[in-house]
DNA sequence: GCAGTTCCATACGGCACCGTATGGTCCTAC
DNA sequence: GTAGGACCATACGGTGCCGTATGGAACTGC
């Protein structure tokens, strides 16, 4: 728990960062204690010292993945206190280019057959609509309005990972051509209601 | 081939038929041929006729999904030749709430680590990307911006599709609110760029 | 009603992963 | 410097799936 550098004495966290790559890559079946062995350049005798079996540490890998892209990102963006709209621009452009990110979202809402899966999905996707809603709806929409938007928005970042993962060149490429898409959707997002 | 009824005697068809709703609950890992074969009350004998191994069964089934859930809608929607607002209209209502339809696609955008999955999927997104930009331009969009909206669009069916299968409870569950829901994704979609 | 084809059942070997058991090595404390 | 615990290696049996082989059943034409 508390050692760091070495060659060998891995510890949890050696696991579940592990366990995080290979999700990214294979999906939720890549996560399997052999393979992650051989790549760490361990045997299984470790992994089953820190966890007790699979199940255990698919969970803790998970419970990594909330935390960190989900409170970590909120936290961020919560942190200097400028106005909704700047904190919402600044929230689509950190969440709508990140590659590594999108990889492991993928792969979760893909293996959400798996009911631990189904229940961390579940969790960071209620957290992150009420935080758009709350957004929005402190940008002057209604409690109705905003809900709606929030999962507009949500769905364009949900759909805009998959696009990155699937067919990543229809996506723009510079980042100049990058940030005038999330401006573009930005204000698109943004439009009151009932305007044609 | 030509069999039809009768207890006995499975086609090709049946074969990628049950795969396809292995598909939608289990990813694609879930098209295991012993598992498919229990399901459908047969033996591994059966699969190994109609198929040389398990990658030609993925693939007939893929090829499947892309018929059923690509060009069939397609040509649906330009059967009748009304006009784009209207076509887009239908196509975002005939879309935005199948949920069989989704849950096959998130499993497959989550398997696309797969070789084969990846090309069916990127196949599929062009076309429909294709599609969407044309309708968007008949609208008036530059080729740029009907671009950019198809992007759009399609992001927010994808995200659309996510969530029905992650979170189902916080997308509009009456026929009336899922209406206005759409109606509302629409009219935001559809305002010109420029507009704020 | 018999031969040939079409389709399926059964049995087998192989591979990848799970989880257990058990012994070995290193680290720390005293 | 030795005892106990923390950490890992190795070997084993079990399970689920793949693919092959081979022997039927069921239909088909003649």
């Amino acid at each position: 728990m508390t050692a760091k550098a070495g060659v060998k004495r891995l510890t949890k966290d050696d696991w579940t960062a592990a366990a995080m790559s290979a999700l990214a890559e294979g999906g939720i079946a890549a996560v399997a204690i052999e393979p992650l062995a051989t790549r760490l350049g361990t045997t299984k005798g470790s992994a089953y010292w820190h966890f007790d079996n699979r199940e255990a540490l698919v969970r803790a890998t998970l419970e990594r993945w909330e935390r960190l892209h989900t409170e970590a990102v909120i936290e961020t963006i919560e942190a200097d206190r400028s106005a909704p709209a700047d904190r919402l621009r600044r929230l689509f452009n950190t969440v709508l280019d990140n590659k590594k990110e999108a990889q492991v979202e993928m792969a979760l809402l893909a293996s959400s057959d798996d009911p631990l899966v189904a229940a961390a999905v579940r969790r960071v996707n209620e957290r992150r609509l009420s935080y758009l809603a709350m957004l929005f709806s402190q940008l002057g929409y209604t409690e109705a309005q905003a809900k709606r938007r929030a999962v507009l928005a949500h769905s364009i970042y949900l759909g805009q990972a998959q696009l990155t993962r699937a067919v990543p060149d229809v996506l723009p490429q510079t980042p100049a051509a990058r940030r005038a898409h999330v401006e573009d959707a930005l204000r698109t997002m943004t439009v009151p209601p009932g305007a044609a």
